[in-house]
DNA sequence: GTGAAAGCGCTAACAG
DNA sequence: CTGTTAGCGCTTTCAC
């Protein structure tokens, strides 16, 4: 049925041997020699097989990616991102979506390791011992998430959410609400907290809540109740529910309130009024994943220091973030609209 | 290195066969003894090989699955749905990106056809004969695209965009504007027109365009200028394009105008105001594209006349499309607000 | 430079 | 129900 090597060798009249090399390291085989195969094996259609050169040698030219929710707009673009990378330096990217549940993380995971050379593991669920032990049979990196020993990308939201502060505190702002969806202590909880502080800055926190957008719809009126003139949304999804239901209320943004997301997903560049937010390019997330793979895949066992690539952010200022408003406190406006 | 099925059954003191059927028909073994292998192979970490499975058995337990554009918010939840359709069924399912690329996605198609059982390819940029050629070395089916003799799924905007317009025409407007973004002819232009034209509302064509956001900014004052009280837009992606331009021009939404959108992305349902739209259900896909795929796989060379399943739409009615505006034409807001 | 031979880990007859 | 025996298609020593 399928084309095999060994037909190319009959039709070419050479061994099998020859064939294979031509196909897995073609400068052993002599220029006419491989001309002749290579003819031989586009005329009949030849495609080396996947399964069996894996088995034998143990390489497949695929990298796996496990991300937890394909359906958070911040992913599509990084997959894509990684995608490209991958391409350019002869891979395939093949990707699972691990629904944030431990198992269908696992489930996923073993359906791609025999598949592919290595494991990008995004924000993984699993326990910290079983990452461990998976890093053993298989290469793998870590994007936000911290195993002591495995490479890994973070995220610091550090300086976007800095530029998106001074922009607060330059615009007359004196207190910031903080709509917060992550575990306490978490990166992005932190970080945000120390920026606003570190400005002095008022901070109210509300949450922790789960990263919808009904959370926003949720947080608006608590956030005008405090009396807060601007408003960080734990990402652009939250923050848009603020905006719709401030839009609901007659709250005006940014007149009354600021709001900013973070992520910079197409919801922010799409919405109206357009959403500032704090930036995590997927290029860079892309380059420093593909890298950190590439480079444990190819030295073979040797075990050198785990490393971790920290990729930065920034604001990207849009129309939902303005000077605060000044004549009267935005937490009587709604009473006012009824 | 590596567990093998070897040592398996040295250690539960059992044949090969038996553990390699504990693994692949483990009805056919007795539950003692499947038990018993089955402890030894978790006790040491035993995992089957897949490249090494689907070498010997032809089966990969793989689907693929080919998207034009993962960063289009319309597949996610299709990719979403498909995996968890695929699940259930025993599947793992790899997906690519083609970035509608006709050689992209035929290197895509190249690397993916090695390691599954069958293909879907989502609005394919191939050529016919690739495809049927394709077909002839491995199970396909086609999503949005047609292609004599192989089965595929098709999306049928009829039904819900009937309910647009009947929704429109119930509300009073008598002229609709509608932006389309696709080749002359296709599926989505044909339908909106055809349905639009049958409801005797007037129709106002712009495009055709590239279906993005900006596009959507482009148009909005077209649609003023020309007078229409209504709008369908290409996609959702567009329609946010309209409704950011229409306040950004002090035009409300939908006192001044209503604004439609096709698909019912994340984008519809976070927009302020909420997007009406017409909703393409990526479970119906999934359970179309699935079933449709797994049939022809599990037939083996069995020509039958290839089968279509057609899935439907429906109308979601949100907050951006309501009542004409009776008093005075859209047309003459641009220049008042001014 | 090239060929012959030995498996990679597993499944699928075929006997028992 | 279980064990034995061949390979699946390919890569990779090892000779020549």
């Amino acid at each position: 049925m399928t084309v095999t090597i060994r037909e190319v060798a009959a039709e070419a009249g050479t061994s099998l041997s020859t064939v294979s090399r031509v196909f897995s390291n073609p400068d052993a085989v002599n220029a006419t020699t491989r001309g002749r195969v290579l003819k031989t094996a586009s005329r009949l259609g030849y495609q080396p097989n996947a399964a069996a050169r894996s088995l034998r040698g143990g390489r497949t030219g695929s990298l796996g990616l496990i991300i937890p929710d394909i359906a958070n707009p911040f992913f599509p673009p990084v997959m894509k991102a990684i995608q490209g990378k991958a391409r350019r330096l002869g891979y395939t990217v093949l990707v699972a979506d691990s629904n944030e549940r431990p198992n269908e993380e696992f489930e996923a995971i073993e359906a791609l390791r025999p598949r592919v050379d290595g494991l990008i593991l995004w924000a993984s669920t699993l326990q910290e011992e079983k990452i461990i032990e998976l890093a053993a049979r298989i290469p793998i990196i870590l994007v936000n998430r911290e195993v002591a020993g495995i490479p890994q990308v973070q995220i610091s939201l550090s300086a976007g959410v800095r530029q998106a502060v001074e922009h607060l505190k330059a615009y007359g702002h004196e207190s910031c609400a903080f709509i917060t969806c992550s575990q306490p202590g978490s990166n992005r909880e932190v970080s945000i907290r120390r920026e606003l502080e570190e400005a002095g800055i008022r901070v109210v926190e509300f949450g922790p809540y789960e990263a919808r957008f009904e959370t926003g719809l949720h947080a608006a009126p608590l956030v005008l109740a405090d009396g807060a003139t601007a408003v960080i949304a734990h990402n652009d999804l939250v923050a848009l529910g603020l905006l719709q239901q401030f839009a609901a209320l007659g709250i005006r943004v940014p007149e009354d309130v600021s709001v900013i997301g973070i992520d910079d997903t197409i919801l922010a560049a799409t919405s109206s009024p357009g959403l500032a937010t704090v930036r995590i390019d997927p290029n860079d997330i892309a380059e420093a994943a593909s890298d950190l793979l590439l480079g444990i895949i190819g030295r073979t066992a040797q075990v050198s220091p785990a490393e971790v690539i920290t990729v930065g952010t920034r604001l990207v200022p849009r129309a939902s973030s303005g000077p605060v408003r000044v004549n009267e406190p935005a937490k009587q406006l709604i009473s006012k609209e009824k």
